[in-house]
DNA sequence: CAACCGCCGTGAAACGTTTCATCGAGGAGG
DNA sequence: CCTCCTCGATGAAACGTTTCACGGCGGTTG
């Protein structure tokens, strides 16, 4: 049906081989001839089917994005970062969110690896995968992104999530907050637990009141704030994620307590809508973009040098942002 | 490097063909050679090449989803629903973002083509391109999604934004609202124009102000709101979508105004947020995870009997989801 | 016992591209 | 005039899989 190299070949009056120059290295010939190829191409409308391409070539130009959940502004703003790099390259990037099931990543695994991608930036499941170490044995290479696994000798890129809960803690001790409470997902989390160790070197001394929700969601926030603000006197409160802190704003709001001045409030992420929350939300900034970039370009360093290449462990410093519900 | 089918066969002691088989149609080869074959795919490590398979077959069992912005919750839900229908068949899904730029439609739109995608889901940018009138011509079938472009003999899944604008003015035509507001994106996006007529027409005779903004986003509607409620007196506003809802959210609170007592407020797409705002935000809610599921179904059904195939124009009807910003 | 059938397995062709050794035609140099 | 070189184009091999016509082998039927 569609359009093949040789039915060009034919239209063009050349042979194959010089369809496939033009295609690929259109300097290698002749303008006349070249000129005649395109409009070959031009008239059957020929696309190149980049199966074929592949299987010649043994790999393909295009890469593999495995995240946790495309939902999440983090992984959309490390997808973005990650294209960025990616199309200037001329690969194509395939993005793929196992929504953190093991089963769903294993999945994509074997598809990816079956479409022979270049290489893999991925955020694996809680315990990781053989399917992974296997996949890297068999020489494809792959950059953890957000997560680095101490034995796994390959790239990742990361944030240091202790410096970010230390530079909410120190913040708020510069505004003399001295009941300071910290909302958190389950501490279980890598990120929530770091979090926590930089907010109490930074805070030393003061009381630090710790709310574990289940998960990292504003209507849990919501009623862990609730329950706080009945038990306990706070003039602050740090949560692990923004999503969080919108909950305990509203909770805020809704019992009459005013922001910043009864209780500070900061959150961590710095999404779209912490800006625009009812009282512009403080919070910690990750350079999301940045880490996409980071990590497509480690990429591409080892997939072009494998035989020089070193494995490098990047670790970005997150920023605090301040906004009204930390401002006096 | 990597095992081959042929390699597995020697090591088996079998012929390629019996591979094949025991990958493809394990049914038609005995249980003692199939075990004989899968031992030794699994002492090999071998995946399979699925360039090679895709080019022998001559279509691949994946499909292109092309949207504008992946960062929208919108599309975030449609994605879901297509991938949920993928997988159940399982198709992978090769997910792009235009980014609403007509250049990356463009090259999106080769790849796919080049990949040789069973068919493609898309949200084409404004003023179609004719890259994708010709892929359709050269027979890789398309659904539009909340789009239709009225000559297009295709597919297309949309949402009535006329009802949706009509449920909002009839909600607060209800609630004994007399000075309504309307604060929208650029009119010239079909879907805030439509939200209006649908909210003209539920409020005959109702003063509706119209205030129009440069994008649909939070900073935006504060700005709107903030300029509203100092020249009009407004009971209350209805938004093109929630982030503009939620800077007049923050308005109204940061001028002492109370939701709803004050000030009723409706905002549209019911994104995760607008539960969780500082007060609990009303919405018109698009069936965003469905309209990806029918639109998946739809392309399947066409991929499958071409032949006896009648296109379809499928139009949800929006829902309204009521909170604490109408309640009395 | 011959003819037939069903079951398993075989081997080779075909898919569309890239790559590479080769070849022919001109032009430059001796 | 012969040789050598370069440039451009050629044609066939190879990539790894699927598919399909075919064959061998045991068992069943008449």
């Amino acid at each position: 049906m569609a359009a093949s190299i040789k039915d060009v070949a034919v239209r063009a009056g050349v042979s194959v081989g010089t369809v496939s120059n033009v295609l690929n290295r259109p300097a290698k010939v002749s303008p006349a001839t070249r000129a005649l190829v395109l409009a070959a191409i031009a008239e059957l409308g020929f696309v190149r089917n980049s199966s074929a391409a592949q299987l010649r070539a043994g790999a393909s130009r295009s890469l593999g994005l495995l995240v946790l959940d495309m939902a999440n502004p983090f992984f959309q703003d490390v997808a973005k970062g990650v294209e960025d790099v990616a199309v200037q390259q001329g690969y194509a990037v395939l993005l793929c969110n196992s929504d953190e099931q093991a089963s769903r990543e294993n999945w994509y695994l074997q598809v990816l690896e079956e479409q022979r991608v270049r290489g893999l930036l991925i955020t694996p499941v809680a315990g990781g995968s053989e399917r992974l170490t296997a996949l890297r044995e068999r020489g494809t290479p792959a950059v953890l992104v957000d997560r680095t696994i101490p034995g796994a000798d390959c790239c990742s890129v990361a944030v240091d999530d202790v410096a970010g809960g230390e530079l909410a803690g120190a913040h708020l001790m510069s505004l003399g907050r001295k009941r300071i409470a910290y909302i958190t997902g389950p501490l279980t989390l890598p990120q929530c637990a770091d979090r926590l160790t930089g907010l109490r070197r930074a805070t030393q001394g003061r009381t630090v009141e710790v709310a574990e929700t289940a998960a990292l969601k504003a209507g849990l926030g919501y009623q862990a704030a609730l329950r706080l603000f009945e038990t306990t006197d706070v003039d602050a409160v740090f949560c692990a994620n923004d999503l969080l802190a919108l909950g305990v704003l509203r909770a805020a709001i809704s019992t009459g307590r005013r922001v910043p001045d009864d209780v500070a409030l900061i959150g961590y992420d710095d999404i779209e809508f912490a800006a625009d929350a009812a009282v512009p939300l403080t919070s910690i900034r990750q350079p999301r973009i940045h880490i996409g970039r980071t990590a497509a370009q480690l990429l591409f360093e080892e997939c072009d040098s494998p035989a020089d290449h070193a494995h490098q462990q990047v670790v970005f410093k997150p920023e605090l942002v301040v906004r009204e519900s930390t401002r006096h």
